[in-house]
DNA sequence: TTGTAAGCGTTATCAG
DNA sequence: CTGATAACGCTTACAA
């Protein structure tokens, strides 16, 4: 009824009566309200917004017609405390901040799982924890507070709990990357190795023997991912294996394992980096030493950010459709919250793209 | 009482009785079964975790005793539902996708708003869409929905008109950027003018006389701010009037609008940019005409992303510290919500950080 | 087809 | 100081 209004019950047969002096701020509309109007029950106005079968057509047309007049739409919060779901799903961000705000994943992933959201209407409550321990109490809370239906695992490490942690709440899940082993949660990933197998072709066919690899943090599956393509690679390749250099994803990073794999007796011809941040650096470390890229050294990124094609040299790269992988795994997320079973997607495949940071090697 | 389960009353004098065949999945528990647990009522329980007066010391500890056993919080959702508020601020991000990805003040501005807003308990609620009408649709959702107490307006254009419309709806909202005349909405943000005039002095310093500017998207406050500071900072300065090309905070536009620059009859010696990503771009493009950095060309970029420390040159460029700035703006936004007025903060000041893009004009 | 009423888990009011 | 009891706005049996 008359909502967060004194007055009876009575303000049920007919619109609201002015109540004295109204207490000014006058709140939203209320389902109550809407009824009242229509001069239906909330029952019957909730089956109209909810679509559902067993109202009559003058009845739904009252409730639509009220609620328009009202400017009424349900509130989320009311609706997820009756439903036990949130109607939004979680994403919780634990990186350095240096790498959070330089690579490009996070900003175009969002956009992609918004872009798969609002169309099912679903919210997203975003996280950016610094320590594990918060990490953990974020899904905790998340979970617990009924703020979110499900999560989403990003960065997972190779000994991660989250997905013992999710699993153990009862909380929806998925993985952002490579499918893990016995994991409890399923996995939506690109396919790495094509990208890196291509580079690596493309490196060898230019006359490149040897080739090395500067990684991404340790301990990361998909920094591990693509260092485990990459010795496949040269191993399909038929090349010798080469050195590698494990950094961390930063441009401070990039350039210090530049210089490390550079200073070796037998430096490499080419260097493939697990992100194009890392790549750029090394190219700036490069021409620092003194050598020209790409006639002293062939650099391969991964990831093309929007900047590597407008660098000097532009930058070879492996790149991912982060933006249509974000959607694909918003909706399958959406889906698992849901209670439906994992069903495999489909992601477009990395794509290798060659632009002028790579050509044969000078010896 | 015993929440959810079919008991009687009964249960109130003694541990929960063993339900014969329970039904699975056990929720959490509930506000009630930890005043019951603890014998007293449920107000009780409510007082004690909201640390109010009017609770004796006894049971108090009774309660915090049973909540731990329970294991039990408060559900934000429920007492959302109570309070009228979500306890959540929200963050509408309307930008094409290339510029969300390279652009780092998002990931930075979110990376700051969280630390503002974990401590405090308050969420984020994040949306990004694409067209005008969406946005104001995600505004009009999350005030109505109850899914947010306030949110932030970035980006804001000049003829911008969600100042009115969060005004209208009665949601507290806070400007990310420079001060608006006759808003009804506060601001938050860096005086970017003081680093604009210090690398424009930076410049006349080392002897350049026409300096060109590469300005952000058109319509835009903080790229408008950006550019009448460069202005002004020329006219300081005692130097003539400069060429401009506006450009959009894009590598690909940095690009472009370089090489317009650099078409001029009269070319200028040295460039400021709205955002590191042009500069980076436009020395990519200097270099491409055969141009050397900074010999023939001096370049400012605007921002200090990581990566221009690692480019080659380093580039030479006005920093903010946009985590600061989030972690603020996050505080005075929770402020708000919470019905306090605005009260102007201190964010640390903008800082010119002189690297090797730029050095005395060749001619 | 429609209405009633009982939740959902809090907070708030107001007698004891 | 404590404890019923009524909101809060919605969904959903269950009746009518």
């Amino acid at each position: 009824m008359a909502h967060q209004h004194p007055e009876p019950s009575a303000a049920q047969t007919g619109p609201e009566p002015a109540a004295p002096t109204p207490p000014r701020r006058r709140s939203r509309p209320t389902i109550g309200d809407v009824a009242a109007l229509a001069r239906v029950s909330k029952a019957t106005v909730s089956f109209v917004v909810n679509g559902r079968a067993g109202v009559s057509s003058r009845a739904r047309q009252r409730v639509l017609e009220a609620a328009a007049e009202l400017g009424w739409q349900p509130s989320a919060g009311a609706r997820a405390l009756s439903t036990r779901r949130a109607q939004a799903l979680g994403l919780v961000i634990r990186r350095p901040p240096e790498l959070l705000s330089t690579d490009p994943f996070f900003p175009q992933f969002l956009a992609g799982v918004e872009s798969g959201l609002s169309p099912l209407d679903y919210a997203l409550v975003l996280q950016v924890v610094e320590t594990e321990e918060a990490e953990r109490n974020a899904y905790e809370r998340l979970s617990h507070d009924g703020r979110a239906d499900g999560v989403f695992l990003t960065d997972l490490q190779l000994d991660d709990r989250r997905p013992v942690l999710t699993d153990r709440l009862g909380l929806a899940a998925l993985i952002i990357g490579p499918e893990r082993p016995d994991s409890p949660v399923p996995a939506l990933g690109v396919d790495d190795a094509e990208g890196v197998r291509r580079a690596v072709e493309h490196l060898h066919a230019l006359g490149h023997r040897r080739i090395g690899h500067v990684s991404g943090a340790e301990g990361y599956v998909h920094a591990e991912a693509r260092r485990r393509a990459w010795t496949a690679a040269l191993d399909d390749a038929g090349l010798p294996e080469g050195p590698v250099e494990a950094a961390d994803f930063t441009g401070a990073g990039g350039a210090r394992a530049t210089h490390g794999l550079l200073d070796l007796p037998e430096p490499p011809t080419a260097i493939l980096y697990a992100n194009d941040l890392m790549a750029i650096a090394g190219i700036a470390a490069a021409t620092g030493r003194g050598l020209r890229v790409p006639e002293d050294l062939s650099v391969v990124g991964f990831d093309d950010i929007p900047l590597s094609e407008y660098i000097a040299p532009p930058l070879t790269t492996i790149r991912q459709d982060v933006i249509a992988w974000g959607r694909a795994a918003a909706q399958q997320l959406v889906s698992l919250a849901q209670g439906h079973p994992f069903q495999a997607t489909a992601l477009p495949p990395v794509e290798f793209v060659a632009r002028a940071s790579t050509a044969p090697p000078a010896r």
